[in-house]
DNA sequence: ATTGTCTGACTGTATAGTCAGTCATATGAC
DNA sequence: GTCATATGACTGACTATACAGTCAGACAAT
């Protein structure tokens, strides 16, 4: 259909503006300039501004947690699940590298505001991420691979872990390929830092 | 000296502006209600809006890695260091409550855009709390008590882990003491999820 | 001729930034 | 002590601008 295929186009030029511009900086103008029509037949797609920067804030979310799901179902243990998990969310940051530095540049998106009720839709998706992390991490205590220990908490430090992640390449703050992120990520979650097998110092607290 | 009391008035007053309208519904004349002076005032310490909410968001990171930096300071181990500086960041939340919300919500200010070479001073002060985090560390791996590892990434985590923590509570999503918080951090960073005692699954990776 | 898609000049509005003028206090002349 | 002058903090009506949103009409395509 070519209305669906006209408001994909419109939403990834969204993206791509607001990553180069900021939310500040990207006004409707520049969305329809970037995307090659009028400004006028952007409001034939969308009612408003704000619908539209909330349905391109959106549809990253989706499109990213769906694909995440997909990979991850495909493992079997706990173990290979978060490792899938984090394999893959740190790949998609290339792929949707406009879309994050959208996301990660601008929160505003979560604080509920007068005139964004949808932001409260955009939390739960963002709450539904971290319970499908909480879940598989879950799992891993009931087979007793991980500890017990507060799990909640522990889905929430590992996805900001992974947001880390995608900010110091959105920022460019870092050269390291993906993989190796990956397996340091994944390495410091599961042994934490502290030495195991030392006989040195004082125990800890 | 009564410029300074002015110019804290105003910079605490942009904190609060924001936290509650956000940055776009952030206006200089909101500003200016909120700490009960004219408009035009305002203009006689800032030379414009950015200058403003640059100043604001400056003087309140200042604020908080100076006293964290100090807190820290009276430790004298890594671990008991690493313990007062989770411990001393969550409890300011508290305090810094409408500043972290601010920045929390809004990360506009890291990225480089053309109006703000200013941004560039901001990163700086973000890599320089993780560098001093990323000081810790090394020293508890020079002394012994942590593995060897990836230390600056394990700072980044750390700080990033935090950072949820701050959002959590910015965002209203957790009841638990800060306390907890501070325990239930730093034993995952210390220790881990790993089971290290177990004896059923299948080996990491 | 009709329908569907698109255009871009136009308007209304919000708000950043200005500036002529007020007020209060200090300094000084007599 | 009283008036005159100066200084500096502050004000808020005003302007200039940028940008969201509209709409009358162009332009295919059938």
């Amino acid at each position: 259909m070519l209305r669906e295929f006209r408001v994909r186009e419109i939403l990834d030029a969204t993206c791509r503006v607001v990553a180069s511009h900021g939310f500040q900086g990207a006004t409707v103008e520049r969305v329809a300039e970037e995307a090659e029509i009028a400004k006028g037949t952007v409001y034939l797609y969308f009612q408003n501004k704000d619908e539209l920067f909330t349905a391109a804030v959106e549809q990253g979310i989706q499109n990213f947690t769906g694909q995440v799901r997909t990979q991850v179902a495909e493992a079997l243990t706990p173990i290979e699940k978060l490792q899938r998990l984090i394999e893959v969310s740190l790949e998609l940051s290339d792929t949707y590298r406009d879309f994050f530095k959208t996301l990660l540049l601008e929160r505003n998106f979560l604080a509920a505001s007068p005139n964004h009720p949808e932001a409260a839709h955009m939390l739960d998706l963002y709450l539904a991420h971290i319970h499908f992390i909480e879940e598989i991490i879950q799992d891993g205590v009931r087979v007793g691979v991980f500890r017990p220990h507060n799990v909640e908490a522990s889905a929430f430090v590992l996805n900001e872990a992974i947001r880390g992640c995608f900010q110091q390449r959105a920022l460019g703050l870092t050269a390291r390929p993906v993989s190796e992120d990956a397996g340091i990520l994944l390495d410091l979650f599961f042994n934490g830092v502290l030495n195991q097998h030392q006989n040195h110092e004082e125990p800890v607290s």
